[in-house]
Formats: C-alpha cells, structure tokens, sequence
DNA sequence: ACGTCATGTGAACATCGTTCGCATATACTG
DNA sequence: CAGTATATGCGAACGATGTTCACATGACGT
C-alpha cells in the first residue's frame, strides 16, 4: 500500500500507485476487468493523468507484467533456499521449484497470466525482457545439479523438457482443463506426481555423478 | 467462406458466418483484433443482429473456441493417422502428436490462445466442455501404446506429465520466451528433441513389452 | 522573485458492447 | 391461398473505455 505516502511531487509516486493499482484489480477481478478508468478511480486520479507515465495500456500492463516476473522468480528463489536437500542432488531442488512455479500460478491467475500475454504487452519492452531473462536464469538454476548444462546458450532439450513441464503444468491448471473442480493441494500433489515422473528422463542420474 | 450461401433465412447462416469472421479476424489481426462491430462489419450485417445468436460476445468467443478446439482435434487425428510406426510402438505416435500440438498452436497462434482464455469464454459452455473432452480425449489416445493407462478416469502422474510437456512447449512458443527470433522450423525441431528426450519417463519401456 | 519544466485536470472524440422498439421475411395454420 | 405468429435483421441510443489536447498548478533552479 504506497498509497499516497512520503510527498513528492503532486501525487507522490503515480507510476507505482498505478501498478499497485492494476495489482489489485487484477487479483481481485481479474484481468480483464483491468482498466485504466478503473485505477486512475481507484488512486483518486484523473483517467489522463496516467498517459504521464505510461504511454499506452499496454505500457501499463507490460509493466505490471514485469513485476508478476519478479515476484515469480523471488518465489523460485525462496523455494530453491528453503528446499530440503538444497545443494545436494539436485532432483528434490527441481522438484520444488517446479512446484513453487505451479503454485504460484495457482494463487495468482491473474498475474500468471498478465506474464505471457504477449497481444496485450510490448514483449520488446527493456525491462520486461529483462524481467524474462532473470526468470529464466532462475529456472535454469533451479535446474543446476540436476541437468547438465553443455552449452548455457542454447537450451537442451532436457532444459526445454523439464522447462516446458513446469510451465504445462501451470497452463493446465490455470487455464486448461485441470483447474475446475481440484482444490490447490490436490492440484499440487497431482503437479508433484508428474514432475517426479520427470525424474528418469533427466540425465541427472546417468555419467559417474551420483 | 460460406459468405451468403444458399438462401435460407434473411442472411443464411449468420451464426456460422459470425465465426468465420471471427476466425478471419482473429488469424489476421490477432485475438484482441476481434470485435463484435468489425464483425458484423466483415459480414455486412447490423451490429445488433449478432445478439440474435450469441447472448454475449464471450458467448461468441465461447464457440469459436469450441471451434478451434475441434480443428485441433482433426489435427492431431491426421497426425495419428500419418505417423509411419503407427499401430506399433507408440513412441512414434506419441511424438507425432505432440509435434502436431505444438505445430497447431505456432501456426495458428490466435486460435490456440482462444481455446484457453477462461476468462474471456464460459468454460461451462455445454459445446465448449464437450469440445475439450473430444480434444484431452484424442490426446490421450495419442498416448495410447506408450502410456499405459491403469485407470482411465484419474490422470496417471505419466499422462499428465505428457500432457503437460506439450501443452507447455505449445505455450513457451506462442506467448513465452521462446517464440521470438525462431523459425517454425527450428521451434518444432528443438520441441522434437524435448519430446524425444521424455522417452525414458513413459513407462512403456518397462515391462515384458519391446 | 521569476521562469521553466514536470505533473495533474477536464472536456472532448471515436470505438466498443449492449439494449430497445421497430421493420420484415419466413413458417405455420386454416 | 390468406392471415397470423415467429424468427430474424435494423437503427438509434446508452454507458464505458482508451486516448488526446489545451489548460492549470505544483516544484525547482537561478
């Protein structure tokens, strides 16, 4: 709540209250029911004034975009620090961050799906991609210790596998057809299930490593 | 382009020319693009009349996504079809399939995001669920020969894990990370390696079979 | 104190989804 | 075949949205 804190010029700092804004709205109602009439109401501000700081909507939204990535990734971070057998094999560091990823999709439709909304953001905006790139960098390194990475540029294709699970499982329950009618522990223990089905097609296990 | 076929009513079948504009629209323009007005628009009919057959816009979207849903269907049906060891070892198939899915969704990328937008369609649409169960349905019977499925009604931890590996490249590629500077080419090679890396999960190996 | 720039305002515009009363073509009944 | 009922399309209207623009007002440097 930066509400209208520590003064600053008229209003304090507009370019923040409106992302704070659209974060609420957009938890609350849902994406589509984001509108920049809506914030501006919300904040107390004339509908214009956001074209200040923001030259579009979909400026707007490309940077809340990149916040929802931050706060991905931080939670990726915390999983990763807290996951039981951190630092040792790396299959049960996987395991959790896979399904810190799944888990916060979850408990944040909305900011999950602001995310990858690429008809409503400016993907080439430089701090969203910016944002895309620290979210994939913490994935891979979620990853570390349980794929070997041959070549850090391109992706393996046990990377884009195991990358392509994680965020199948989070469409599936946020927009597909698992969603409906599974509470979010039973989404959790089913997504759980499928990434430790993951396990052997990881080439963890194999080489002299174990 | 079923445009004023055979005399029927006043227009024919606007209904169904309604979803040929939106399909139009939407492969041109992009989702966002679609617009009742532009619709009717296309068609040369009143902006009005369109309530006459959709409740909603959302109803529209609704069954345009039960259409494209069903093109999916067919899609992957073909590629069944076509797959060369198909019949045999289900490898094959369940690869083919999986790269129809993603070859789908990186072609027709408006139709692919229209499936799943639970937000902007009634997920409890009769013709929409019935859509999706034909679709998870012909999925599952891409798995069929390397998945063996115990109990057909709870999804093994195996497939959801397939599921959701293609599902998943299918969204990195059309509104993820990976989409940008890939040719269709290159992306559906590179999701030919993930798919063909996550042979060694399916418990199809295992057992007294091969 | 003054001028300049950054920031917010209010009215306006085109467009959108949606509704309503009305017109008209088709189908049904006798 | 006549006449009515019903399905279908139309036009004008409403409120809401994104966006623009001329204008007001606050802050800051000289």
């Amino acid at each position: 709540m930066r509400g209208k804190a520590k003064g600053a010029y008229h209003h304090g700092d507009l370019a923040g209250s409106l992302l704070d804004a659209v974060d609420d709205i957009a938890a609350r109602f849902g994406l589509e029911a984001v509108t920049l009439r809506a914030c501006a109401r919300l904040i107390g501000v004339s509908p214009s004034s956001a074209f200040r700081h923001y030259a579009d909507k979909r400026a707007l939204m490309t940077a809340f975009a990149a916040r929802a990535l931050d706060r991905l990734s931080e939670a990726l971070e915390r999983a990763r620090a807290d996951a039981p057998g951190a630092g040792r094999d790396g299959d049960d560091a996987f395991v959790a961050v896979g399904l810190a990823y799944v888990g916060f999709a979850i408990e944040h439709p909305a900011f999950f799906r602001a995310m990858w909304r690429e008809e409503t953001l400016y993907a080439s905006d430089a701090a969203y991609a910016a944002a895309v790139a620290r979210l994939v960098a913490r994935v891979q390194r979620g990853f570390a210790g349980t794929i070997e990475d041959r070549d850090p540029d391109g992706l393996e294709p046990s990377e884009l596998l195991a990358w392509s699970a994680v965020h199948g499982l989070a469409g599936l329950f946020v927009d597909g057809p698992l969603g409906a009618g599974l509470s979010r522990a039973a989404s959790l223990e089913a997504a759980r299930g499928a990434l430790e089905a993951l396990g052997p097609a990881l080439p963890r296990g194999r080489g002299p490593g174990a």
